[in-house]
DNA sequence: GCTGCATTCGCAAACGATTGCATTGAGCTT
DNA sequence: AAGCTCAATGCAATCGTTTGCGAATGCAGC
C-alpha cells in the first residue's frame, strides 16, 4: 500500500511553494494565481494522482464536507427514500454521509448525535427523532439539524414532513362516501410525530362528518409493526363486531391488520375494508391491494436537506420551521362499497 | 454556535501538558502516566464536556476508523440487512460508516470508490462489484476491501457471499421431487457474479438429473427487476408452452413472472409453479407465497465486516479469499407437485 | 553518597491543507 | 527617476491530536 501524494510533492515537482499549488487548485485559482501556474499545476497534479487529503484540509478549515443522516431502521422500508433524497442533493455539493440507525431507541439517537458530533459532521438530517426530543434540541444548537418525516415538537428545529392530517382525513372521507360509519381505528404510537398528528386527525375527521368517535373504535398502537396491527384488530373486532372499516396509521399496521382478518375468516375487502398509510413497497402487490396514502419519502429527504445546506452556508439564515409536502389517496382493492 | 473544548483547554484546566491529557485520555493510560493524574484528568475533561475531535486525531494517526459501503441501491430491500451485518460489528469498534449507491453504474462505483479514498476511508465494504470489476481491484491494492454478497473474479479481493449454486441446486431439486421436467429458467445478469453463478448452478443442476437443458427454456434478464421478470416469463411460455415450473435467478425476477402469469391466465401455482431467490421482504405474503432460497445477508454483512476488521489491523494477514454462506429453501404455496 | 534504572511527565515535531500577511517585481504615474 | 499600485507568489502560523525523545524525579542497590 503505497504512500499519498500531498500538495507537498506536487509543489516540489512543480518547483512552487504549497501554498501556490493549494491556490491553484481551488475552484477560484484565478482571483489570485496566473493562469499558466494554475494550468500548469493542476495539470502536473492530476498526471501525479494528486487526491487531496480532506481530512486535513477539514481540520484546518473546520468543515468535514460530512453530514450526518440518522433514522430508526434502514431496513425499514420507509427510509431508504429519504437516504437517496438527501444523497440526491448534497452529494453534487460534495458532501458525503455517515448513516446510522437508532433502533427506534432514544438512548442510542443520544449516543450517535455525539458520535457525529465527534466526526465534526456538518449538519445533522434525524429522521429517528421523538415527538419531544430533549437529546436533538441540545445538540441543534451547536450544528444545523433538520428533522425529516418527523418533527420534534417545540425544539425549534426545522422539520420537513408529510401532511399526515391530510392523508387521514382524505381516507376517512373516501370511507365515508363508501358508506362506512363504523370506523375502527389502529392509532399510530403517541411519542412519534406521526402517530400524534393521525391520531388528533383522526378524531376531527370523525367530528367532521358528525360521526361520534367511540373509545372502543380506536386503538393505539405501541410501534408501527404487522404484530402490532394484527393484535390491534383483533381487539377493535372483540370491542366492536360492527366495525366494517378499520383505518390503519401506516401501512405495516394494516397488513397486520388484514391478516388478523384472514384469520378470523373475514374477507376484505368484502366483509371488512382497510386502509393504511405510506404506501410502501409491495402494498400495491398484497392482496386485496392496500389501499393507503402515497408520502413523498425522497422528496422529504430532498428538501431537508436543501434546507439543511441554507443553515450550513448561512448559520442566521431564517428557514421554514415546517414544511409539509402533499399526499395522495391511492385506491386499491382494500376498501369496498357498504350499502 | 459555541466553540468546541479541545484538549489544550482541559491541559490549562489540568495545569498539565497536552500530550499528558492526550495520553491520560487514550485507553492505556496506566502504561505512561499515574494514576492519580489519569483520574483527575479524565475528571476534568468529562466535566468541562471535552469532546474529542476525530478529524485531528485522525489526521495525525492516518487512521479516520470510518470504512465505506458501497452498494447498488439502498432502496433495494436486499441490501439494508448487509448494511445491519455490517454496522454490527464496526460500531462497536468506534467505527462509523459512509454509505454509498452506484445506482449498478460501474462508472459511479469508480468514482465513488475515489471519492472514499479521499476521505480517508480505513477499509471498503463493496457489495456493487462487478464479476470483473478493475476499479474495485486497482482500489484493493491502496486500502483493504472486501466484497460483500458479490464477488470480482480473479481481483484476489475477498468476498463473503452466498451459497449461490447451492441454492439453485436445492430449489431444482425441489422441482424434480415435485415431479416437474420442464423447467423453465430467469437467469440473471452475466456481468454479476451472482448472475453467473446461478446460471451456471442450473445448467449443472439440469445435467446431474439427466434433463436436458434445452436453450429455449433458458432467458437471462439483463437486470433484476420485476419488470423484467415479466418479459422474461413471457417470452419463455410463448417458446415453449409445456413449461411446467420457472426458477428465477431472484425474487424480484420471480415476482415479476407470477405478474406476467396473471395476466395470461395462468394460475400459480395450480398451472405453472414459480420460485425465487433471496427472499426478500413480503415474499411471503405475496400469494401463494414464494418458494424461495433464503440468503443471510445481515450475517454476509457482519462477516465481510469481521474479514475488513482484520485486513485493517494487520495488513498482511491472510484472510479467507471466499467464504460462502450457508443458504435455505424456504416452501410456501407457489410450487405444486405435478402428477 | 554515587550510580543506575524506572517512572512520570513535558517538549516539540509531525500529519496535510488553508490563509492572512509579507515580499517581489513589473508597470504606471507624476 | 522616484514613488506608487497591483498582481503574483512565498512565508509561516494554524487547525487538534499523537508520539518519539529527553528531562526530571525518586528509589534501590552497592
Amino acid at each position: 500500500m503505497k504512500k499519498n501524494i500531498t500538495i507537498k510533492d506536487v509543489a516540489k515537482e512543480a518547483s512552487v511553494h504549497v501554498s501556490t499549488v493549494s491556490r491553484a487548485l481551488s475552484p477560484n485559482a484565478r482571483a489570485s494565481l496566473s493562469i499558466e501556474v494554475v494550468e500548469r499545476v493542476r495539470k502536473i497534479a492530476k498526471d501525479m494522482g494528486y487526491r487531496p487529503n480532506r481530512i486535513a484540509s477539514g481540520l484546518r478549515t473546520n468543515k468535514t464536507m460530512l453530514i450526518g443522516i440518522i433514522i430508526p431502521d434502514i431496513t425499514n422500508s420507509l427510509y431508504p427514500p429519504i437516504v437517496r433524497g438527501v444523497e440526491s442533493v448534497l452529494e453534487p455539493e460534495g458532501y458525503a454521509s455517515i448513516l446510522v440507525d437508532t433502533d427506534s431507541d432514544p438512548k442510542r439517537e443520544e449516543k450517535l448525535l455525539e458520535i457525529l458530533l465527534e466526526r465534526g459532521v456538518d449538519g445533522i438530517i434525524d429522521a429517528a427523532v421523538s415527538s419531544h426530543d430533549l437529546a436533538a434540541a441540545k445538540i441543534a444548537d451547536q450544528i444545523p439539524v433538520v428533522t425529516a418525516n418527523r418533527r420534534a415538537f417545540g425544539s425549534g428545529i426545522p422539520s420537513v414532513v408529510n401532511d399526515d392530517a391530510g392523508g387521514i382525513k382524505a381516507v376517512f372521507d373516501l370511507l365515508v362516501k363508501n358508506n362506512h360509519s363504523e370506523i375502527g381505528y389502529i392509532g399510530g404510537p403517541r411519542d412519534l410525530s406521526t402517530g400524534n398528528a393521525r391520531n388528533d386527525a383522526f378524531l376531527e375527521a370523525s367530528k367532521i362528518h358528525g360521526i361520534d368517535a367511540k373509545p372502543e373504535n380506536s386503538i393505539f398502537a405501541v410501534k408501527y409493526s404487522e404484530d402490532e396491527g394484527s393484535k390491534c384488530a383483533d381487539l377493535l373486532l372483540e370491542r366492536n363486531s360492527e366495525i366494517t372499516a378499520i383505518l390503519c396509521a401506516n401501512d405495516r399496521l394494516a397488513i397486520g391488520a388484514l391478516e388478523a382478518l384472514a384469520e378470523r375468516g373475514l374477507e376484505c375487502p368484502k366483509d371488512i375494508s382497510v386502509t393504511g398509510f405510506n404506501d410502501i413497497p409491495m402494498s400495491d402487490r398484497i392482496p386485496p391491494g392496500l389501499t393507503t396514502v402515497r408520502v413523498l419519502q425522497f422528496d422529504v429527504g430532498r428538501i431537508s436537506a436543501e434546507l439543511l445546506l441554507k443553515k450550513i452556508n448561512q448559520v442566521d439564515l431564517a428557514v421554514p420551521e415546517t414544511t409539509i409536502m402533499p399526499v395522495t389517496v391511492i385506491e386499491r382493492g382494500s376498501v369496498s362499497v357498504r350499502d
